[in-house]
DNA sequence: GCCAACGTTGGC
DNA sequence: GCCAACGTTGGC
């Protein structure tokens, strides 16, 4: 089982809107950078777990926990003209984009904010929170997964 | 709004 | 294949 955290802005995409949505699921679509790409179409597997992160927003953090839902499969705002994701270059016999779907698992109690996870001494090493990432998707180990629940409410 | 970091593009 | 120009991310 593996750990992941993603990144998204919450006035595009919150972990609210994500546990309002049908099935609480949805398309983790408009990725478009070939690493975070390469992690949804190789490495995940349905229940890995995933940290919900809010970026662009004041405080960025953590705000909730949710999980891997369906095996990679391909991109379909790539193939769509009037989206703002669409890339031409795509071609839907062999799709360049490929994405998973994601369910709503929590909630954190807690926020845990960038501030507070800088501060966590097991998080020293954290993809995150390297200078100059900006990785959507970053593999996360299990004790900084437990490291950051904990911090965030959950047993 | 600024800007550092970094990915992508395209001319050569 | 190099690398300058450009675009994007995301914290501040």
């Amino acid at each position: 089982m593996n750990y992941w955290l993603m990144k998204s802005e919450p006035d595009v995409f919150s972990i609210q809107d994500l546990r309002e949505r049908p099935k609480q699921t949805e398309p983790w679509d408009g990725v478009r950078n070939y690493q975070a790409r390469n992690f949804m179409r190789d490495e995940m597997k349905p229940g890995d777990f995933i940290l919900f992160y809010h970026s662009n927003t004041n405080p960025p953090g953590v705000a909730g926990l949710a999980e891997v839902a369906s095996e990679p499969y391909a991109d379909p705002t790539a193939f769509d003209k009037k989206s703002k994701y669409y890339d031409p270059k795509s071609d839907p016999d062999k799709p360049r984009w490929i994405l998973v779907d994601v369910k709503f698992k929590d909630i954190l109690p807690q926020y845990v904010s960038l501030e507070a996870m800088k501060g966590m001494s097991k998080l020293e090493s954290m993809r995150v929170l390297q200078r100059g990432n900006r990785l959507s998707i970053t593999p996360v180990s299990k004790s900084e997964f437990l490291a950051i629940t904990k911090a965030g409410g959950l047993k």
